[in-house]
DNA sequence: TAGCGGCCCTGTGTATACATAAACCCGCAC
DNA sequence: GTGCGGGTTTATGTATACACAGGGCCGCTA
């Protein structure tokens, strides 16, 4: 059988996913510095993997230097949103269109009908507990499945950096459900354009959605909870959901 | 005046910049073993650098684990070179629209004279020494003015990954006088649009270019040098024009 | 009191030492 | 001769120790 592939516990991938997650999720906020001794003792490692796994951050651009010496998660600002939204529009329109040429069928006529069932959810008002968490689930497999129909490792790792981002900011924008049933809408265009094998309407579904999302963003930061003019905080979000580093004000210093 | 940017001469970035470079030139070919000890030992620095520089070269996908233990040079394949041009294609589309809507005129009116004098150069067997070199010369000017125009650094992140694997597969494959010219042509087709600030036209000029550019690369490999049916493997350049490891024979044997 | 200089301290960058596991090789047995 | 098994070797992964530079703080001085 599958001989466990991922069967390497190693400590410097743990403290690099412990580490992505917390930024992903804003419990480590945009500018929270990310000290290498601090963060050792937090892991409970020493510090060579803790310095391997920012290196990795690093090359995720979720961190970067902070003059010079010392690293700091990446900022984020609102100009940085629609720079993001950029780059994801020039893959995902790729992407959507080679997945409409190579496309298993089966695997999306599945989806196809899983947005439907969202869409109607949603709009039932069902999914009581978390109806967002769920949609996000979906979409997550909607982006394996277009991973797995473009064949192209290369176009891929570019698509997981960017999303790697896009659920960063993700965090900025409060969902609502109007937006979530004209979202599931937009994803059956897409999939639908795809079963098609047409890969130019899927480009254009593509585009439609992704920039009915943006603006969804955009609009709810302007008149949402953050409203810096350009470096966007964290909203709190306790940075220490771990133990608890040996000084905890310091964390919190570091949000600006 | 300008305090030395760039003044941090660490060990890991110079051993980083040095495999990049050995791997981009192909002296470090696909499938090379990179091995920790060897390395450190050839760069006369320890392995602590070294593993980094190693992490920061698979972040990039030059280098890939083999066998859960150990990391080899990524090799390359002709399916890869397709691909990495759909990443390309899709990247620099829409840098090329941007710039043509976020242009600094005066840049790319120097770039298309530029262009035109390298095109009448090559034609007329001028340039001697190095043409071709001269021309990437060019071709990275041009590059640095499209980073500088997009005003996106997730995008220009992206480029830059893409362009490391565009810089490898060049050595796939020979470039002649003939495609130069019309290579000159094309992009001079890109500046003129993006002059013009018409990003439709910069994309079509920059997919024509790409699909001529491809096209080359691809006749070049079938009856060129390389003919291996999959796996590309490189055709000699010694791997050890450093002093040479303590036992030479070694590296001989990774080269397939 | 304000400015300056030196000391200390903290943090990164590098080197080295140790643990562990996989692969290889050799020898033995069938 | 071939297959298996154990020991050895060599690699990576981790921890720790050392070097050094930058910044901050305190005290001294004008």
């Amino acid at each position: 059988m599958a001989p466990t592939p991922g069967a390497a516990p190693r400590a410097s991938d743990l403290a690099y996913a412990r580490l992505r997650a917390d930024i992903l999720d804003w419990a480590l906020a945009p500018g929270a510095v990310l000290a290498e001794v601090e963060l050792s003792t937090r892991l409970g490692i020493s510090r060579t993997p803790v310095r391997e796994a920012l290196a990795r951050l690093v090359a995720d651009g979720l961190a970067e230097p902070l003059g010079g010496r010392g690293l700091v998660v990446a900022p984020v600002s609102v100009e940085n949103v629609v720079e993001i939204f950029e780059l994801r529009e020039a893959l995902e329109r790729q992407a959507a269109a080679l997945a409409a040429e190579r496309h298993d069928p089966r695997v999306f006529e599945a989806l196809r009908d899983e947005f439907v069932a969202a869409g109607e959810s949603v709009a039932a008002g069902e999914s009581v507990i978390g109806p967002v968490h769920d949609y996000y689930d979906l979409v997550g497999r909607f982006d394996d499945a277009i991973d797995a129909a473009v064949q192209n490792p290369y176009l891929v790792a570019a698509l997981d950096g960017v999303r790697t981002h896009v659920a960063r900011i993700r965090r900025l924008s409060r969902d609502n459900p109007a937006r979530l049933i004209d979202a599931a809408r937009e994803h059956r265009q897409i999939v639908d354009a795809i079963i098609e094998g047409d890969a130019r309407l899927a480009e254009a579904a593509t585009r439609v959605h992704l920039h009915n999302s943006l603006r969804t963003v955009l609009d709810t930061i302007d008149h949402g909870a953050a409203s810096a003019p350009k470096r966007l905080s964290a909203r709190a979000s306790d940075p220490a959901r771990t133990p608890a580093p040996t000084r905890a004000p310091r964390a919190e210093r570091t949000l600006r």
